[in-house]
DNA sequence: CGGATAATTTGGATCGATCCAAATTGCAAG
DNA sequence: CTTGCAATTTGGATCGATCCAAATTATCCG
């Protein structure tokens, strides 16, 4: 009031009742009067009354303070943009706020915003964890009681709650995919060996090779940086060796169109002379020349189901770790050749 | 303590001293011995202290919450994820958090997430407002004096900060660079016109117009949503007029990539037969083929110095409105014509 | 060594809400 | 008119920090 702020006592006085009524309103309780409730309401709205949330958690528990933290390893890829909407779209109507802050792969950083979203009282988490996170580097949450959701990447060790993609799956219908279309030698195209995510796609990979009755080949798996660049590289080796394959999956979109790159440098045409297929669905994909062929994995809904995940387990009180595998689904475009009909386009 | 939670009041204890000196550290407030202030820190850590910030915030003024609010229009458009990166930046650095909000172009999600905002306390708001927005949807914030900067879209009207790029200097230049290559007939692509983007795009366009000695020719201005698909029935109207225009300015990266789509449903081959520039350079204008002539804008720097700018008015305690204007500049690629030296392939 | 001065430390009071046990009111039945 | 019971309302106490004026301790210097 002398403050210029306007409080739960100064809406009492002025409709005549007292703070505690004021504050049973403030949480629509159904104890109070139909009739104090309308004029107390209208009380606050004359008074530009604001609430405030910081002296409402002081009594409550954090779970309740109505904001999650999102902490993910790269905003710049639309990737990781589309899961934060994703997650947004779910917390604003579960009428939370969320604190968003992006670590470009620090691990430091990541445990700065983290203990700073603790200090501000968030109710749970979801991160995608900056690349070589540790077990150890959530056991201060988790041990509070605090909880937390891995999505994308996992965190070995870790007890808290995750929700991937279906990698090997993935990898493993990519496989099959252009086997069936008669490529016998098919490469294995970028990302790091020591992720988790690489072993998985890996071993679907694998398994696909098995499947459809070829023989595994080490000597096609052409591991490095998941980035355009590196992927252009890795094609030059693949094609460089004796026994050249005739198609490849690519860890992901970014090493596939790199893998355009190396083809073009090479006077080769991707979709044409080798087959490809990548894995994500970035919208790029739609729009590259040839479309790529690619596994969608739907980051949005992802983000969406992370969200969910999350507030059920703030709202049951308790973290029970759980994990949740999410589907991925082969979007065929040209660039394993054929298909020559429709301009690619993108799934929602 | 008995609710499992560490307060300053455990700390005091465990140190043998009290609660103000505890509080002092916390403050790194010079006036502690130095020893005291070692002990202290050391039985924090010991016992797991967690800062409540929500208790501190009740004593101290909101713009000690060390909390910005970020409003985006549409975080799946690169340009504004890159711009939240950008603020993220800036207020990691601060030691500032930020709550990220999403509004997809709704003014009433817009509305309801900056009233949240408020509750949580936040100290100031960055805000590329959604479409329609008005004087009013800020005079709350405004009126309680707490800093506002508005970014990319202006809010006529409102005494709010405000942080755009250079539209009209980048459409002169776009026009600018068209003329010097020979064009004559420029055509306008794209844009709502009620908007203030449009407008300041439009006089820069027409100012670019006259300064090449060319009549400004109201039939070459093709509005249209700002989109890929409005894009390509822009030049589709264009090219079905008498006299035809030989190159064009875009309002925005997609309706350049629109109006690639367009010419070759006429089988016109964009660059070579139609001179294109866009604007915004999002990163597929780099990559698409022909690789896209735009204005660069740079919202990741954008993003800093709108949060720079932010955190300038939140420090000195009063916000005043300042309206800044960045820098733009052309980046010419392949998409009017010529420059064949680097490895772009097209089709024949 | 005494007194002034500087350096530290400290106990309420306080911020703005919630919680809880207790008080008040309303109303129908006896 | 009471009494009993449900429906409402209410006054502290409280959450975990900061602020402030005042108390305590250390240090200096003639």
């Amino acid at each position: 009031m002398a403050n210029g702020r306007v409080t739960v006592i100064d809406i009492a006085k002025a409709a005549g009742v007292s703070k505690s009524t004021v504050s049973l309103v403030l949480q629509g309780s159904p104890l109070v009067n139909e009739g104090t409730r309308t004029k107390v309401n209208a009380v606050m709205r004359d008074l530009g009354y604001v609430y405030n949330r910081g002296a409402a958690n002081l009594r409550q528990s954090s779970a309740k303070s109505k904001i999650i933290g999102v902490v993910v390893n790269d905003l710049t890829n639309s990737f990781f943009a589309e899961l934060a909407v994703g997650i947004d779209l779910v917390v604003q109507d579960a009428g939370f706020v969320q604190f968003l802050a992006n670590t470009s792969e620090s691990l430091d950083r990541q445990t700065e915003v983290i203990a700073s979203m603790r200090e501000h009282g968030i109710s749970g988490l979801v991160v995608s964890p900056a690349r070589g996170s540790r077990a150890i580097d959530f056991k201060a949450l988790v041990s509070a009681g605090m909880p937390v959701v891995a999505v994308v990447r996992p965190v070995p060790g870790a007890k808290v709650s995750s929700l991937m993609s279906d990698n090997h799956t993935g990898m493993f219908t990519a496989v099959e995919h252009l086997a069936k279309l008669g490529h016998a030698r098919i490469a294995f195209f970028g990302g790091f060996e020591d992720t988790a995510i690489f072993q998985e796609r890996l071993a679907g990979y694998r398994d696909g090779i098995a499947a459809a009755g070829l023989g595994y080949d080490e000597g096609l798996v052409f591991a490095c940086a998941p980035s355009r660049a590196e992927g252009a590289k890795a094609v030059a080796r693949a094609m460089a060796a004796a026994d050249r394959p005739t198609g490849g999956v690519c860890f992901n979109d970014a090493v596939a169109f790199g893998v355009y790159d190396g083809l073009r440098a090479r006077r080769l045409e991707p979709g044409v002379d080798f087959a490809i297929v990548g894995f994500d669905d970035v919208i790029e994909a739609g729009t590259s020349v040839p479309a790529l062929t690619t596994i969608a994995v739907d980051p949005q809904g992802i983000g969406r189901r992370a969200a969910q995940l999350l507030l059920k387990q703030i709202n049951a009180g308790k973290a029970e770790a759980e994990a949740v595998v999410t589907p991925v689904r082969l979007v065929v475009r040209e660039s394993c050749g054929v298909n020559r009909m429709k301009p690619g386009r993108r799934s929602a």
